[in-house]
DNA sequence: AACTATTTTTAGATTTGCCTAAATTTTATT
DNA sequence: AATAAAATTTAGGCAAATCTAAAAATAGTT
């Protein structure tokens, strides 16, 4: 399994394909910042291999050893992020950079120690699970801040948005995984929200809140 | 700069290339599994980048500029390979293979957060020397146990050989850095010793002899 | 249903790193 | 010094992963 063949399977899983979805060629192509034509050529060769379900012009999705291989991959970037924040202290904003070339180190001993050095953690630094060595994991059920009504209140568990800008916004506002938020108050033009997090109150454009998850 | 060129700077490095000495294409080839015509390829290409100092037949030798990347790749192998002996209790006949892989992440804070991790060792678990962020480190003045008369007496701190089977026999044989070795007695005919190593007495081959530091 | 626009695939080229086989240069030996 | 042996380089080719440009298929729109 090469490396590029893992980031395929990867992002195939992460555009919605653990369901049997098919997956466009384009949707791929831009997500990993390539070409189509470039995406058509490794379809066929995980065709081959067995890990993605392909005929020409009808999409791909995972087969089960795809979503197999793909999880094993989720659970390593998650968890050397985990490990970045933990122990290096890394900021959550600064990990997955590095996550992405850790994930594709090949040792299973090295990923079970690792993990047991983190006292097996179920989720990772912006609150996704981690999947565990047989594949299983748990997802919150959460709910996105923009879609709860005025006067909800809850834990925040996790962002959708994992860019560094986006993470260092909430920095600077103060919100991290743990924060109780609750919702004072909605402005009905432009559906920003007057929040209180922590002991702070804070005032969130309707996009921020798209990104929020609560519990 | 590629996993490839990487470890090529890697292998004539360890090949005695510290010290402006030319080494051979063959040399490298060997050590490298590969072919010589792939390190004269190679050769040209480091040369271009101004890494190694190449001619036609005159063998291979690294730049300062060489040097210098040929040393942080090392400080990052044997950086990995503490953290994988201290902090996730792998064997020191474990590491080598899961550290050919590691030493290759791109990420200057990953590193020096690693070094503080481990309280900046000076040493790595075979008792090489790690060296630091500026290329500085500082060698054991150790003896071969093999060059050693017999009465003499140190303390282990390091092995040359680094093999999997060679670390098992020490193993076994409950040798490992830091215990106190003394010669108690030399057989002539086939250079064999007899030691004390700890609180125990042991006959050791030549070969073996051959492959372990005192200091 | 016909046409247009979009998506997807094919064909052919490029780069990196490696290979084999043959040619060349250096080194060792007579 | 001539020749044989060994080391090294060149030339040409291959596989992986990508690209561009053109062709083909699908989807959307009058």
């Amino acid at each position: 399994m090469t490396r590029s063949e893992e980031n395929y399977l990867k992002t195939i899983f992460h555009l919605g394909s653990g369901d049997d979805v098919s997956i466009n060629t384009n949707a791929i192509a831009e997500q990993m910042e390539t070409k189509p034509s470039s995406v058509t050529d490794m379809a066929k060769k995980l065709a081959e291999k067995g890990l993605v379900n392909y005929k020409k012009y009808q999409g791909i999705s995972l087969t089960d050893a795809g979503v197999k291989t793909a999880l094993s991959i989720v659970r390593k970037h998650r968890l050397w992020e985990t490990f970045l924040v933990e122990k290096l202290d890394f900021a959550w904003d600064e990990v997955h950079e590095v996550a992405e070339q850790l994930e594709h180190i090949k040792s299973e001993k090295l990923i079970d120690k690792l993990d047991q050095l983190l006292q097996f953690p179920k989720y990772d630094p912006h609150g996704d699970p981690i999947p565990g060595k047989n594949g299983e994991f748990q997802e919150h059920n959460k709910d996105l801040l923009s879609e709860l009504p005025v006067g909800a209140h809850g834990i925040c568990v996790g962002v959708k948005d994992s860019s560094s800008a986006f993470l260092q916004y909430l920095d600077k506002h103060e919100i991290s995984i743990g924060k109780p938020i609750q919702i004072l108050g909605k402005e009905a033009f432009d559906g920003s929200l007057h929040l209180k997090i922590g002991e702070r109150e804070h005032m969130v454009s309707h996009q921020i809140a798209c990104n929020i998850y609560l519990k």
